[in-house]
DNA sequence: CTGAAAGCGCTTACAG
DNA sequence: CTGAAAGCGCTTACAG
C-alpha cells in the first residue's frame, strides 16, 4: 500500500481495471463482468475498503447519512425516538448526521441546511415548534419528515410532507370512557403547556370525550407543568373544592406522580377515593401501578424513518403520507371504581 | 443566484474577490483585509451560506463533525450519555454522525473508519466490548475517546487513548459502610452480567469493602441480571435461606426493584426487616425511596466530549487522559436500621 | 493582503 | 462491458 490511504485509484490499480468500473463495483451496478466485479469485491473485502463519504458526498450521489434534528435531548423523548431511528437507519446500513437546536431560528437554519441538499439523504424533523410552518417547503427539497407533529395545513408546501404523530382522540376517549365506566363523574383534567400541541389535543379531546358522557362533569386546571408543580396544584385544588374529584387525568406520568404524591400527603386513597390517570408510560409508571396511556416513542422514530425511506427509496414519490399512531391504555390500579 | 446552490465561487463573484479570500473569511483567518471581510460576511449572512461538509471534508480540513460509535441503544444509558455529547458538541457549533454495532466485529470495523480519518475530525466510543483492545492503536490515528471504558493495559497503543470512567471503588465502599452503619451484617450482591466491567468491578469491590469490616459477612449471587430475574431469585434466596440477609445491594436499579417487588410479595417489610440498594438512580427510583448510587450519565458524555476537543484543540497533543467521576450515594428510605 | 492552480475521492455522462 | 475526462465545493501551498 502506498502512504496516503486506498482510494478509487489504488483499488482500480490493484484490479487491473478503471476506477470507473470500481465505482461500478461499489455501487453494485449491473454492467459489470462478473470476473471483474469478483475481482474489486475481493480487495475490497480484503483491505476492509469504505468509499469515502465526502468524495461520494460531493457528486451529489446518496450519502446513506441520515439527517436528525431535535429541539433537544433534556426530555428523553427524543432520545427515545432516536432509538426508534436508529434501529431502522442501521438496519439499512445508514448513518445519522444528528443536530440539537433548542432556538427556533437555528432548527429552522438547520432544517434549511438539510432540506437544500449536500449533505444528508433526507431527514427527519423531531417535534419542532409550531412557527417552523412559517417558513415553505421548497420544491427542490430533500425529503423530510415530521416526528411527533404535523403541518397545520397544506399551505406553503407542507402538505406533502409527511409525518407521524399520535392519536390523542382516541387515546383520550379510552381513558375517558374507562373512568367513566368505572364510576366517576367529576374529572379534571391537568393540562399540560399550552405551547405543546398534545397539550392542546388532550385538552380539546378530554373536553369531548367527557361530553360524550351524560351526567359528567369535566374541568382543566392549567399550570401543572411538572411534577413539583402537580403537587402543588392538586393540593390546591383538594383544599379549594373541599376535596379532590372522582379522578385527576394528568397530561402525563410525571404531573401524575405529584398529584400521586400529593393524595399520598393528605391520605387521599387512590383508587378509594380518587383516580388518576397518567400519559407516556415511563418505567415508573409500571411501578407505580399507574394507568396511563402508552406512548410508543420507539415506534415513532422507527415509523418516521420508514416513512422516510419510502421517498428515498422511489424519487418519484414527492409526496410524503400521514402516519397515525395508536396509543394503548394500560390499566393498572390507580384507576379502579370510587368507593364514596 | 443562478441555478445550482451557493458556493464559494459564487460568494467571491459577488464579494468582488476570489473564492481563496473567501474561504480564509469562512475559516476566520487573519490575513484578510477588514473590508473584504466585512464584504464577504455580509453575504455569508444575507445567503444564510453554510461551506459543503463535503467540499471541506475531502481537503481533509476540520468539518466540526464528532463520530459516537455505541453498541445499542437498547439500554437507555447510551441515549443519556449521547445527551452529554450532544450538550458538549452543539455548544461548539459541531455535528454528531452517530453509528450503533451490536455486533463487535461490525463495532470494530466503524471504529477504525472513524480513526483512519476522512470523516470526522474525532469520536467517542460509547462501552466498546473488551474485545476491541485485541486490536491495535495506529500511529496516525484520529482522537478517540472512550466512555464507560478503560483500556485494560498500555498495549498495542491504547495507552494514549483518553477514556471517562466511573469510580466503582469508591461508590461500593459508600453503599457498604452506609449499610453497616445502619446495622447490617449479613450483606448479599446481586450481580450484574459477568461480561459487563461494571459488574466485575462492583462484585470485586463490594466483597473487599465488605472485607473491612469485622463481623460483616458478604456473598454474591449471579443470575439475577434484570427485574424479572431477580424477582424469582430474591424469592428463592428468601426460600433457601429462611428469609432474607440485612441487605440487598443489587447491580442496578431495575435489579433493585425486582428484589422490592419479591419483598413486597412476601409482605417482607423494607427497610423494617432487610436494606435493599440500587445503582444508577433511574426516576423511579426517587419516586420509590430506593437508595442507590447516582450514575452521572449525562456528565460523562459531556466529559468524553471535553477529552476529546481537549486533543483537538491542540493537535500537537498525541495523548489523552483518564477520567474518572465519582458517584455520589443517594440515601433515600430503603435503606433505615433493621429492627430484628 | 490577494488570487490562480492543484488536488482531495468520488460519480456521472460520454465514447467506444 | 470498460475507460478517459469532467466536475462536485472546498482548502492548501505557492507566487505575487
Amino acid at each position: 500500500m502506498s502512504g496516503k490511504s486506498l482510494n478509487v485509484i489504488e483499488l482500480a490499480k490493484l484490479a487491473h481495471t478503471s476506477k470507473s468500473t470500481v465505482s461500478r463495483v461499489l455501487r453494485n451496478e449491473p454492467d459489470v463482468s462478473p470476473k471483474t466485479r469478483a475481482r474489486v469485491q475481493r480487495l475490497i473485502r480484503k483491505y476492509d475498503y469504505h468509499p469515502s463519504l465526502f468524495g461520494r458526498g460531493l457528486t451529489g450521489a446518496s450519502t446513506g447519512l441520515i439527517g436528525v434534528l431535535g429541539r433537544w435531548m433534556e426530555s428523553g423523548f427524543a432520545a427515545e425516538v432516536l432509538r426508534g431511528i436508529v434501529a431502522e437507519v442501521e438496519r439499512r446500513g445508514g448513518h445519522l448526521l444528528c443536530s440539537f437546536a433548542p432556538n427556533i431560528d437555528d432548527y429552522v437554519s438547520m432544517w434549511r441546511k438539510f432540506a437544500a441538499g449536500g449533505q444528508v439523504d433526507g431527514a427527519i424533523l423531531i417535534a419542532p415548534a409550531n412557527e417552523i410552518f412559517a417558513h415553505s417547503v421548497k420544491p427542490g427539497d430533500r425529503p423530510v419528515v415530521l416526528c411527533a407533529c404535523k403541518p397545520p395545513d397544506e399551505k406553503r408546501g407542507w402538505g406533502k410532507i409527511g409525518s407521524v404523530t399520535i392519536d390523542n382522540r382516541t387515546a383520550m376517549n379510552d381513558v375517558v370512557d374507562h373512568l367513566v365506566g368505572a364510576g366517576c363523574r367529576r374529572l379534571v383534567h391537568l393540562s399540560g403547556a399550552p405551547d405543546i400541541l398534545d397539550a392542546q389535543e388532550r385538552r380539546r379531546f378530554f373536553m369531548k370525550a367527557a361530553a360524550r358522557h351524560r351526567g359528567v362533569k369535566a374541568d382543566v386546571v392549567q399550570g401543572a407543568w411538572t411534577r413539583e408543580l402537580a403537587y402543588t396544584i392538586a393540593l390546591e385544588y383538594i383544599n379549594t373544592h373541599g376535596g379532590p374529584p372522582d379522578a385527576f387525568v394528568a397530561f402525563n406520568d410525571s404531573v401524575a406522580l405529584g398529584v400521586l404524591e400529593a393524595l399520598q400527603a393528605r391520605g387521599i386513597p387512590v383508587p378509594g377515593k380518587v383516580a388518576v390517570t397518567g400519559w407516556d408510560d415511563i418505567l415508573f409508571a409500571s411501578y407505580a401501578g399507574l394507568t396511563t396511556i402508552h406512548l410508543p416513542m420507539i415506534r415513532m422514530g422507527e415509523e418516521a424513518a420508514r416513512l422516510l425511506y419510502e421517498q428515498l427509496d422511489d424519487p418519484r414519490r414527492k409526496v410524503g403520507r400521514p402516519v397515525l399512531l395508536k396509543m394503548p391504555l394500560k390499566v393498572r390500579s390507580t384507576s379502579g371504581r370510587p368507593r364514596k
